[in-house]
DNA sequence: ATTTAAAGTGAACATATGTTCGCGAAGGAG
DNA sequence: CTCCTTCGCGAACATATGTTCACTTTAAAT
């Protein structure tokens, strides 16, 4: 897909990158003119060129209108959830408590949020009170994925199990039993997968 | 810190995050001016104000010059390093592998790198092969504190321990034998203190 | 040798954009 | 009431910036 850059091409793409790094804003035609030491005109075709290559999008007319197409590394907003009451709606603003910045090579596409960890019933997997859960909202997931479940009106994370026709939601911990999952979505409800765990130190 | 603000002046910076957020780069002054419905001279005014209460900060005469302080998020460019050879500096752009853009609630200030953990030296920590492990550039560490430190040419991570005069570097499987860091930098040399492990599904 | 695409130049153009100026209104502090 | 700050307007200004044009150069392909 992405076709190849000539040498310019790829130290203007470069350059457009630190800049943007550097700066915390795309260059103008006339500062990768002047960083580049070619005239504005020659950028100006080169940017076209990349443009047409798919490595960045331009909106015409506006300054600074230098996007990097989101190829490699962008971030994403995930907010983080705190309670969350049964039968209400999952992304619902009441209960953002807070957000948090994440590359997109941890929450790729889809609808992403984030829970704190609280107890040791993961423990199993790895799994600390007090990790922070990346979750892809999802009401569906493949059996041996782990989890965000709604339990008593809380959100917990569980590994997904079948036997036979039936679900269970299993703790990574002897210590706690496993949960049946019913059909008619009972005592239970799958709020999506866990993609990632951050933990600090 | 964050001076008291007023209301336009909120909507004016609330909506600059957003316009940020949406489009990727910085309202101009004329976008503004639409968006909040006020003239440019005014919305100049508006900016000057956030700017001198320290929300933004500007660059004079520069299109989309305006820049969010550094307030409660943004990210920081971590790189990933791959092989490391002793003696070489450590944040040279040889070993690069990579990067990932983290949240600055993650990495804070100073120094980062990061690793991909190999082995299983660390898994009564539960750090497990494959996750990403967060680093803060030190030469120094506390007792306690899970560091990474360069043994044989190669990055691996090991609880720092003191017994009496002499440090040793604790991997948490008891399958590996604790290493005796001496004062010399003989064998091992620390890089660096763990901040966060990241680990994806 | 001829053709073609990309690279390059410098000047010119159109407009996007930050800034300034003079003026007025609203609201709180004294 | 007066002083002061913030908010507000519209016009004007200076320049930053994307774009176009006509033409040349370079390098690779035919």
């Amino acid at each position: 897909m992405p076709e190849q850059l000539t040498k310019i091409q790829q130290k203007a793409l470069d350059t457009i990158v630190e800049f943007n790094r550097d700066q915390g804003f795309a260059p103008t035609v006339r500062d990768l003119s002047s960083i580049l030491d070619r005239s504005p005109s020659t950028v100006h075709k080169i940017l076209l060129a990349l443009e047409e290559k798919g490595h960045i999008t331009r909106k015409e007319g506006l300054s600074r209108g230098i996007l990097i197409k989101r190829d490699s590394h962008n971030t994403a907003t995930i907010p983080i959830l705190g309670r969350i009451a049964a039968g209400e709606p999952i992304l619902a603003e009441e209960h953002y408590d807070g957000y948090i910045e994440l590359d997109s090579s941890i929450v790729g596409r889809g609808e992403y949020f984030a829970l704190r960890v609280s107890g040791d019933s993961m423990i199993g997997a790895n799994i600390l009170d007090g990790d922070t859960a990346v979750i892809l909202s999802s009401n569906e997931a493949e059996k041996g994925e782990i989890v965000a479940a709604l339990l008593n009106g809380e959100a917990t994370l569980k590994r997904l199990m079948r036997k036979g026709r039936r679900t269970f939601l299993m703790p990574e911990n002897p210590a706690y039993s496993p949960i049946e999952l019913d059909e008619a979505r009972g005592p239970a409800q799958i709020l999506g997968i866990l993609k990632a765990v951050i933990r600090r130190y």
